[in-house]
DNA sequence: CGTCTCCTTGATTGAAATCAACTTAGGTGG
DNA sequence: CCACCTAAGTTGATTTCAATCAAGGAGACG
């Protein structure tokens, strides 16, 4: 999730609450925590959909191919987000890892077990699927942001954001992942990141590691 | 929900329960339903959030202005859908409808005390809200489509389908309203519609009454 | 040192936005 | 019932922005 426990969050007593441990609840952990080497497939679409994960180091990506070979990137997730809810028998979605990345895996106890026999877990997994929710709106208002720039600069400050010092994004992502997940192509990407450079409001220590340097100026750009 | 009780569906076992009822679960209806003529504001953006609505007759939609004045429509809702769920104290949407319509709105009972005294009402509203999720996760798709034709030919299967009649689409919505879902212009929605209409894949009874002349040939078109 | 991948930059094309005019449909009151 | 008025929808001309096509760097790794 790219606001993370921050800015946009819609149910604040939720986040006093402990992290999801797997001893809570009495959930079943499939196995210790799985390790995935760049790129690595985690799960494809279509897989049989019978547990659901939590980024414990990393950043996972969800996304969809098309028939015509397009791309879609529905979502980044990072350490301590939960993915893979599927309400269904197969994943709709295929998940894999942005960089090097550690997942822990848990049975899903099914809908109606988990309503009638667990009041906490299901409290906690409604709080990831609201989490879920508010993200996929915002992505869709993204996606509809009127101009490359504006997309682009709503993507900085959100992922500069979720990783605590607001003004660095430390992005681990290539321009190509961007590119699929805000709508665009690679090569608009890297041309707006040139043009916020020129106008001084970024800097680029590397093509990865971005400082935001003039956030205020840079709100203004998205509305 | 542009996907009612359809294609998309990932809970199979949920559609097999009776409809959302008032008087299950101990749920509180706010007074009787309530009557909106076109175009009227159901609730605004940061109003109190203590209550959910459900659609009885008629479309709402929601939707967020921004400051230079553009809007974006999030979602239409048709009856039985339910709407309005926030989790924090204000909602970050309005909500409006599109046609006079009837709605009816219960008391939102808190998340805690949900979780710990209704499995029942639970288990609905996790439905709801995996509804609302999936929704918005294609809402995010039709957005990101390559061109102006995809996005529209995907709306009007997707309409066409959410009313029994596959083969008919019956907007009850403006063009304005349509252009503000898939991010578009007015002139562009009309456009795209003329370019079918031209090419006897679509025919207008009315501006508003859209028959689907061919509707493999459509599909086809969106990927 | 070469090769591969990722990123950037340049030139051109193309699709949708914009600006503008016109048409149609629907509602109101004479 | 008709004439007008307004809002909604369509169509046309032009501009703009991002996609595409193409080439050139920069860093990582053997």
């Amino acid at each position: 999730m790219l606001n993370q426990g921050g800015t946009r969050n819609t149910f604040p007593s939720l986040n006093r609450r402990p992290a999801f441990e797997a001893a809570d609840y009495g959930l079943y952990a499939l196995g210790p925590v799985r390790h995935f080497t760049q790129n690595a497939r985690i799960f494809s679409e279509g897989d049989n959909a019978d547990n659901f994960l939590k980024v414990v180091a990393g950043v996972v990506r969800s996304c969809k191919i098309f028939s015509d070979g397009r791309r879609q990137i529905d979502a980044f997730y990072v350490p301590d987000d939960v993915f893979g809810f599927e309400f269904g028998a197969e994943y709709s979605l295929s998940a894999e890892a942005v960089c090097d990345c550690t997942v822990i895996s848990y049975r899903w106890p099914g809908l109606e077990m988990l309503a009638a026999n667990n009041q906490g877990l299901s409290l906690q997994l409604f709080s990831y699927m609201i989490k879920n929710l508010g993200q996929a709106q915002q992505h869709a208002r993204l996606l509809a942001s009127r101009s490359a720039l504006e997309k682009m600069v709503s993507f900085l400050l959100m992922w500069a954001e979720h990783s605590g010092n607001s003004s660095v994004a430390d992005l681990l992502m290539s321009r190509q992942d961007i590119a699929d997940y805000l709508g665009l192509t690679v090569e608009t990407v890297s041309r707006t990141l040139s043009y916020l450079k020129g106008l001084a409001l970024i800097e680029l220590a590397s093509p990865r590691e971005i400082y935001l340097k003039d956030i205020v100026q840079l709100q203004l750009l998205c509305g």
